[in-house]
DNA sequence: TAGATAAATCGAAGCGCTTAGACAATCAGC
DNA sequence: GCTGATTGTCTAAGCGCTTCGATTTATCTA
């Protein structure tokens, strides 16, 4: 495996030299650099990593803890760790992957040994084993999403308060009066994440300013958990048009079998809309409205966040990814109303 | 951050004594080694990577190629990719995660920069494109999974065929004279893997030795895919007894809603066992005997050959891990036999 | 107790790279 | 033609670690 040596040998020039060169630090003259480009090629030289990282003090290695919980929904898991692992490579920069076991442990190890030159924590809980250790770290640290407690820290998420707030005036714009939340199984609000409640809470709360009915329920774990949460929802005494769903997509799936059971056709009977959601609802039937929790928004920005972070000390800052909606025709008026809704 | 110079210093001793002590590479005295040892705590002193590295020619570090395909089943992919992490992290190694788009760009960076000491890969389809690169490379590489040619490689995996033949012995010994296979969508088997294939053949070769009626089906795509494929399963015709099921868990799970409908009971009206599946199939209704697909197996062994490739060069061989089988008891005797199949 | 052997420790040479500072060559201005 | 700036290149000093060979010290044998 050729060295920098060889190349500087073969360029006919200093080692310093073809560094230069290389990194483009200081100015070479056209001819030398086309020398040592073409030395370069012969040889097929790539630095050795350690030695630049040794010398360089940059490893170009990311840490990424990504922990895997009982109730993990496994593809967006995985879409995140490569949403994160893409973003890297565009700053010259590779994962190194920490699991779940060897959390706090782990991250103490790659930092105290140097190896990395920066942290990307994925799917950060409210109450987070890892929050206390990055904050007494010194490598720079983004997470992507948001802990019960954020101070000092500098963290990325999609923002699911605007997200619900575009759910319900959407439905409210389409002249919905009674709209439903089908969220994620109760487990998931008692550990775990935060999103999930800010969805909810902000999703009731905009409701009422733009003065819908809006009703909530969480399908149970087993096999009918779903169908009894969807069964409530559609419950003739609360006359809901329009429900959106924030859960993942085998509930989704079966949610909408039971709405066709129901006898509610979309979009005539019932308007619906998938929420934050990191699947294609595109292959549905029918295809969903929906605005997705786009892993690549979260991740790019995650990453430039630790670049900037290695070129200076950072602010502690929240920053929250404006949501998208990607229309299909599963929303539409409810039968019968053919005005929308006042403005709040 | 402590270095190794601190470290000699607060124990009074030499660098190198402190790096014998640590390594265990030449001896030390008990006295020395303790007085370190308390300096190595005192100072939290951890090697640095790129020293290491660079001095050592060991990175402790391992490439994990795992691409996400169309149609990988996330869960399961997931997984592996744990598995190995957890299993490098036994021998001290921790994983540098490749992706997709740059999996063969990715191999050739990390291999010509040495920033890894071998390579795991994952999920090797038959035509693999990785696998033409790391014939081509010095770095120990074990795959897991078996490639059109495997010719010159290191290979792992569950013995798919053994795992078919188990299927069809478990069957043949509770009294089925007639079975079925449920596979993978058609597009599994056009592309991808070979472990379809190798599970399929063997099956239906090992059902004839037995003297069985064996049929295959696969569920095709969309919504009606996994019911049509049951109902043709159970055609009355065919006397089908017991089914196996290998293939991923959503469609297991409507493959049995679908059993359900067609009014036969699990294993009065129908013996079912799940096949090389790498989700938990003990909280189905009812609960599923289970051939696993038990990722820790086939990543323990791939990490342990990598490990032994780094000390000194291995004979290419395929390593192929036993099935293991739980019972839950999804599969009995067919109705109104008593006795079991004659052997083979 | 001298001499030989084994055990414990040290000194120093790299591993491959980056980068500050030294130096030489070129060029503009007067 | 001299000064001073500009540009291009080189020398050399590390970065933190491992490891070979040398040296010192302890432990035996005869």
């Amino acid at each position: 495996m050729a060295n920098i040596h060889d190349v500087a040998r073969v360029a006919g020039v200093s080692i310093s030299t073809v560094s230069y060169a290389l990194s483009g630090k200081r100015s070479i003259s056209e001819k030398t650099r086309s020398r040592i480009d073409s030395a370069v090629q012969e040889l097929g030289y790539l630095p050795n990593a350690a030695g630049r990282m040794l010398a360089g003090a940059r490893t170009h290695i990311l840490a990424l803890t990504a922990p895997l919980r009982a109730d993990t929904y496994a593809p967006a898991h995985m879409a995140f760790v490569l949403a994160v692992a893409t973003a890297a490579r565009r700053f010259d920069y590779d994962i190194l992957l920490l699991t779940e076991d060897e959390a706090t442990l782990g991250l103490q190890r790659v930092t105290s040994s140097r190896l990395v030159d920066g942290i990307i924590v994925l799917d950060v809980a409210i109450d987070d084993e890892r929050i206390d250790v990055v904050r007494n770290l010194s490598t720079p640290t983004v997470l992507v999403g948001i802990p019960g407690d954020p101070t000092g820290l500098i963290c990325v998420d999609l923002d699911f308060e605007a997200a619900a707030r575009l759910c319900v005036d959407t439905f409210a714009d389409a002249g919905h009066r009674a709209v439903g939340l089908l969220g994620h199984p109760p487990a998931v609000y008692e550990r775990g994440s935060n999103f999930p409640h800010r969805f909810r809470s902000a999703f009731m709360e905009h409701a009422q300013e733009r003065g819908l009915e809006a009703t909530f329920e969480m399908p149970r774990t087993g096999p009918q958990g779903v169908e009894d949460a969807v069964d409530e929802l559609l419950n003739p005494a609360a006359g809901v048009t329009a429900v959106a769903m924030h859960c993942e997509e085998s509930l989704q799936i079966r949610a909408l079998s039971r709405f066709a059971e129901a006898g509610r056709s979309i979009p005539d009977d019932l308007s619906v809309l998938s929420a934050c959601s990191s699947f294609d609802t595109s292959s549905f039937s029918p295809p969903l409205d929906v605005i997705p929790l786009v892993a690549a928004d979260s991740c790019d920005s995650a990453v430039a966040l630790v670049m900037q972070a290695l070129d200076g000390p950072l602010e502690p800052r929240i920053e929250l990814v404006p949501p998208r909606f990607t229309p299909r025709g599963s929303v539409a008026p409810p039968r019968g109303a053919n005005r929308p809704a006042p403005a709040p």
